[in-house]
DNA sequence: CGGCGAAGCATACGCAGCGTATGGAAAACA
DNA sequence: TGTTTTCCATACGCTGCGTATGCTTCGCCG
C-alpha cells in the first residue's frame, strides 16, 4: 500500500521513537518498541531510516533548529547582546519544558555516534548561534574581547545544566538568577558597572 | 591459580577496561576485548565486576575522588573562595590531561545508568565539593549569595565543557581566561570591583 | 483494463555482545 | 592428604541490531 500522503509514516515513527526515548532513553529503547507504538514493525523503520543513529539524528535536529528558530525570532539588536543570551536561554528552557523527551535531547546525544564524533551533537546549531551572537557583540564592544569559540560552548554547556536542573525541580528563578549573574560576566566593564536592565 | 597478591586481577582489568574506554568510548567497548587485552576472558570480568555498569563506576569513583582530593590539597581558605575554584579548575585539567580516557570520564559518565539515574555521575563528588566551597564563600561574605546547588552544578559544566575544549585542541590560555572571567562573576560585589589577582 | 515496475511495509534470518551457568584447577585450610 | 574455597575458563541462552527477502498495493503504460 504505497500510501499518498507524502510522509506520514515517517512522522509517526518520529513520534513514536520521541514518546520510547523520554520514556526510557536513547540505549535502553529498542527499534522494534519504538515500530510497535508506532502500529508497524522494524521493516517500517529500516525502510525510512538506515539505523538507530539516522532517527536520533533527526529528532535532535528538528528540536534544536526549533530552539535557533524561536532565539532568532527573539532576539532584538537593540537590547543589547547579553540581553539576547538571557532570552536565548529562556526559550531554550521553555522549549524543553514542553518536551517530555528533553533529558534525549540535553543528555543522549552523546550516545548517538553520529552526533557526538566530528564536532558534537545538532546543538551545534544553537552553539553557533551563539557565537554569531557573540562575534556581533565583540565587535560592537558590547562583550569583552575573548574567544568566541570558548564562550559559545561553555555558554552553552551552563545553559544545558541550568536547563537540566529546572525540569528536575530545581528552583526556576534561583537558576534563572545564576545565569543572567554569570552572562552579565562577559558583558564590558563599562556596561557591567551599570545595570544592564534593558 | 588463586592468586595471593590481592587484587592484581582486578586491578589488571580496570586498567585494560581505562584503555579500551578510551579507544572506543563506553558503549562500543565490549567485555570480552577488555578482558582479552588483560589477558583473560569473561569469566574473569564477571568474576570481579557484577557488569560493564559496575567496571565503570568504579573507574569513575577512582578519577573523580583523585579530582577531589588534589583539589582539596590545594585549597587555601586564605586566599579566597573564587580563587579556590579556579585552583581547582587547574588540577581538574591537569588531572584529565594525563588520562587517555578523559573523554570517557567527562561524557560517557551519561551512559552508565548506574551512574546516570538517582543524581548522576560521581562528579558527584566534585560538585559536593564546589558546593562545600561556595557555601562557605557565602558564610564568609567571599561569594555573592546564590543557591549553592545551582551554582556547584552551573560551574561543574563549566569545567566540564572548558576541559573538552582544551584536550581536543582548544586555545588553554584563552580557555582559562573565560573561566576565570565566569568565575569572578559569582565574587561579592567588593572583591569584584578590586582585581581578584592573587 | 490487464499486466508491470516500483513503493511501502512485513517476515525471516544472521550475528554480535551481555550476562549466566557450569566446569575445573590451584591454593588454603584442616 | 582430603576438603573447601578461590579464581578463572568454557559453554550457553537471550536480546536487539541490521539485512535479506517476500508480499501487497498503487501508479503507469500500452
Amino acid at each position: 500500500m504505497a500510501k499518498r500522503e507524502p510522509r506520514v509514516t515517517r512522522d509517526r515513527i518520529m513520534d513514536a521513537a520521541l514518546a520510547v526515548f523520554a520514556e526510557q532513553g536513547y540505549h535502553r529503547a529498542s527499534i522494534e518498541e519504538i515500530a510497535a507504538r508506532a502500529g508497524l514493525t522494524k521493516g517500517a523503520v529500516y525502510y525510512w531510516f538506515t539505523d538507530k543513529d539516522d532517527l536520533a539524528r533527526d529528532l535532535q535536529r528538528a528540536l534544536w533548529s526549533e530552539v535557533a528558530l524561536e532565539a532568532a525570532r527573539v532576539t532584538d539588536l537593540a537590547v543589547g547582546t547579553v540581553e539576547n543570551l538571557r532570552r536565548g536561554f529562556r526559550v531554550m528552557v521553555a522549549t524543553l519544558e514542553r518536551q517530555p523527551a528533553a533529558r534525549f535531547f540535553l543528555r543522549d546525544v552523546w550516545l548517538v555516534p553520529a552526533l557526538d564524533q566530528a564536532g558534537r551533537g545538532d546543538q551545534e546549531q544553537a552553539v553557533e548561534h551563539l557565537r554569531d551572537l557573540l562575534e556581533r557583540g565583540i565587535a560592537r564592544g558590547d562583550v569583552a574581547p575573548a574567544d568566541s569559540e570558548v564562550l559559545a560552548r561553555v555558554i552553552m554547556g551552563v545553559f544545558v545544566e541550568a536547563t537540566l536542573h529546572i525540569l528536575t525541580g530545581g528552583d526556576a528563578d534561583a537558576t534563572v538568577a545564576v545565569v543572567d549573574r554569570m552572562l552579565a560576566a562577559f558583558s564590558d566593564r563599562e556596561a557591567m558597572v551599570a545595570p544592564v536592565r534593558s
